[in-house]
DNA sequence: GCCAACGTTGGC
DNA sequence: GCCAACGTTGGC
């Protein structure tokens, strides 16, 4: 049987919070502290084997640094039980626990960051509705096609 | 620090 | 279900 296309996606992070060397260092993580239901449904439809973009934002400069691998998802989120995490959550239950994450791991990291700036250089703004100003979510699909274009200029810098 | 673009909350 | 008020994200 022939091998499933993966899907693309774009994750952000901050890195003096969690950045691509912590990763790199890790081998593999815990996407947790997701607190956005639309985030986490994202996480929900991914499937192993999918590509993420590493996204570093709040930073200078902000960019996609790395790629990652979906290997595990709709795992508990641990934080959401731990009273001493920032992203306890009060409502939620062990029988029924309210947010889930993905286990990612690390591939690589481009030889420079594809800077926010230069991704809005290489697309048109109508292309640009996962990657712009406002759109605050930190986990989002990306097209294949955008994808592809992403990783032959990341391959190329 | 500013502010645009969202999401969430809660009164009605 | 509407919507005003409020909070958050994140680039600048």
């Amino acid at each position: 049987m022939a091998s499933q296309e993966p899907n693309y996606w774009l994750m952000k992070s901050e890195p003096n919070v969690y950045g691509i060397n912590h990763l790199k260092d890790e081998g593999e993580t815990l996407w947790d502290g997701i607190r956005n239901y639309q985030a986490r449904n994202f996480m929900r439809s991914m499937k192993k084997g999918d590509i993420a973009f590493f996204y570093h934002s709040n930073c200078k400069p902000p960019g996609i640094v790395g790629l990652m691998e979906i290997i595990e998802i709709k795992l508990i989120d641990p934080t959401q039980f731990d009273k001493n995490s920032k992203y306890f959550d009060p409502k939620s239950n062990k029988e029924n626990p309210r947010w889930d994450c993905s286990k990612l791991k690390y591939i690589k990291t481009f030889k420079e960051i594809l800077t926010l700036k230069k991704i809005n250089d290489l697309f048109k703004p109508e292309e640009l509705i996962l990657i712009r100003k406002g759109n605050r979510l930190s986990i989002m699909p990306i097209s294949t096609d955008i994808a592809k274009k992403l990783l032959i200029t990341l391959d190329n810098i």
